[in-house]
DNA sequence: AATGAATGAGGATTCATTCAT
DNA sequence: AATGAATGAATCCTCATTCAT
């Protein structure tokens, strides 16, 4: 059985190694961004050699886009969201709050590394930065849904206006905790974003000058 | 007369030259990070060689650093704050909001090149990140102290989770528009935030009064 | 029946396979000489993987002999030189070269990837580089042939010097050719070619100094 | 004064280290061609490190264009051609083709270097393959322009069929003295070639006048 | 008869930086 | 105050080839 095992090792495994190169490469990308992260770096982490890397994949941007992908399904599975029947909904957007606080709190690097490539302006868009964009634009629609669904009274501009700011809140907190670390608590951040929503949602459905202090107890 | 015209030129053009290299470096390292920020790339931008942008600037850490500086300085007096003295809060942080959101509109390359700073966890921690994360401590401290002076009945721990997430708004408003260019209502958005923040500030002021130290680890 | 047909159908992919990647070998390496030709460019163009490559060869420079080989045969075949038995010495050296001139201008690569190789003087001669002079070998002996049998009295260095040039001669229009694309004429000037040799002969037999002017009209 | 070397020997100087990357690089790409040249083995050659080549010459398709076009102007200036107010025709031209095989023996590089690169037919054309169609399209105005002076009643296509035959001759006697080494006597070659064209020019002009526009497509 | 996977060596080129002038 | 030239380390990627299946 552990000889089967030394043997196993000297086998040639492509699926093994693609999962090999890919947890590297989100190790190193998640912290140093599209051109910190080097082959040579990824190559040593994993353990294979460089030019195995690109029997997998044909260039680093391919990697990269690659890497976004699977982090950004493994993210979403890790989002258990609550079924749509139950609760009311303040404590279901909360709980929603809640777990994706969670998941970036658990895998960060997905979220991390899809900011760089946004931030960054190059003139030849990688494909990694166009997948991270695909995949938000998937979550984007998502989140408007889930708002239209709740608040549907609300005009779709606003559903809109909402759901852009609900993502930058998300985004926002997430670069404090980056900054701020064990002072920032994140779950509790997520909460009042969650609790200020409906404030937002009530300013918007309100029209224009919400009635100060309608939303105080 | 000439000479001293001649010695004034030379000496203008040292600083003239350093301005250059800036003006070159802003633009790259806001394109491309920090990793994506070549020395020869600068060169090319500025029209001085690579060896006159180390007269300058001891190396590439020290120079982004100063891109870095200069920026925030110019961001910060483009930010034409209203004076204390007039107006209903409500209406003071509606203007300051709307002030923020213009000039992160105006100078885009220095939030963009900050956060991608931030977002980069690389070992040595370059100069300029440590610059970036200095000035924008600055900034949070600034922001608390308006956040305090308006809502003088807060807690500390509830003013600084104000800021935090005060702060957390306008970065991930500022991805938001950086994604969706002229889809994205910037102003408006900056001014849904700005109503947000005293609906949470009413949240936390009323709601439960958070337990002392929830926030501090 | 079904199973003869299925062990046949093997049999025959593997000569197939071997013409495929043969034929993406000729026009890869007529393209780009001996360094140029990469095996995994073979293996694009011939759609077989690059270790199917070298089952069916030993190595790269095998690949190329093997090229080499298979374009000199059908180079030669597409050349039907005329009888022996009739016609007169210049309208039978007119034929022929006619005929090599239209050889040239239907299978190019043959030549073109020899010549390649010839004007190489890397340390370790290539096989596929012996394989070309050895088929141009064999080519030079035919011309020496026909020409110590159309020329008869020619001393035997008058005839290797003579078939020296006629070869020399088709190498360089060749290449003009290969310059000049369509405003070169090939077939008139093999055809010129073919004269010039008779004119050559006479120098050459005449003896050392050819009395001047026994050429002009 | 030794001293004095020892001390140049360290100082930058452009010059003298352009011109030994470009010594290394004739020698290397004569030898082994466009492909077959590497900047390793350039650098090797000049003691100079790769990073320096990259000062001098923007990339390796540039430095070998560099290298055609010197080797062309060294090989020009060593043809050392008869004036042309004395002698008969026939000496002159022989005079000129022996001009030209000394040459060739003494420089071969030249002509080996840029056959190579002729006979490549790769997509992106090298700019060292233009040079060299360059600066041979000057050779040929040359060759065109004595043909024209020394046979006035020729017509022009002939003189060009004659031109190009003439400079064909010359190409493919050079490779025959690279493929038959010590067994090829070039100037006895090129004596004769010199013959044959007053053939050629014979059989041109006397021989049933070429139905004009026979040789433009 | 074929192929997916692996691999070390080497390919061209760019990097940040230095140094003598 | 500036710069031409140099340099070693690193960059991404391709090379020819092998091997177990």
């Amino acid at each position: 059985m552990t000889d089967d095992r030394g043997a196993r090792r000297r086998r040639a495994n492509g699926e093994e190694s693609r999962r090999k190169i890919l947890d590297a490469t989100v190790e190193v990308a998640g912290e140093r961004g599209y051109e910190g992260t080097s082959i040579a770096l990824v190559s040593k982490k994993c353990g294979l050699p460089a030019s195995s890397i690109y029997w997998h994949f044909k260039d680093k941007d391919e990697l990269i886009a690659a890497v976004i992908e699977r982090s950004f399904d493994s993210w979403l599975s890790a989002l258990t969201l609550p079924g749509e029947e139950h609760g009311q909904p303040v404590e279901r957007v909360t709980e929603m709050s809640r777990q994706v606080a969670k998941s970036l709190l658990e895998t960060p690097e997905f979220l991390r590394l899809g900011l760089m490539l946004t931030l960054e302006r190059r003139p030849e868009e990688p494909s990694a930065r166009t997948m991270f964009l695909q995949v938000r634009h998937i979550a984007a629609q998502r989140i408007t849904a889930v708002i239209g669904d709740f608040l549907p009274d609300l005009d779709d501009d606003s559903v809109r206006l909402l759901a852009t700011y609900a993502m930058a809140g998300a985004d926002g907190l997430f670069i404090a905790k980056e900054i701020g670390g064990d002072s920032v608590d994140l779950l509790r951040l997520f909460e009042l974003h969650a609790h200020v929503l409906f404030a937002a949602a009530a300013h918007l459905s309100a029209g224009a000058p919400p009635p100060p202090g309608l939303l105080s107890p």
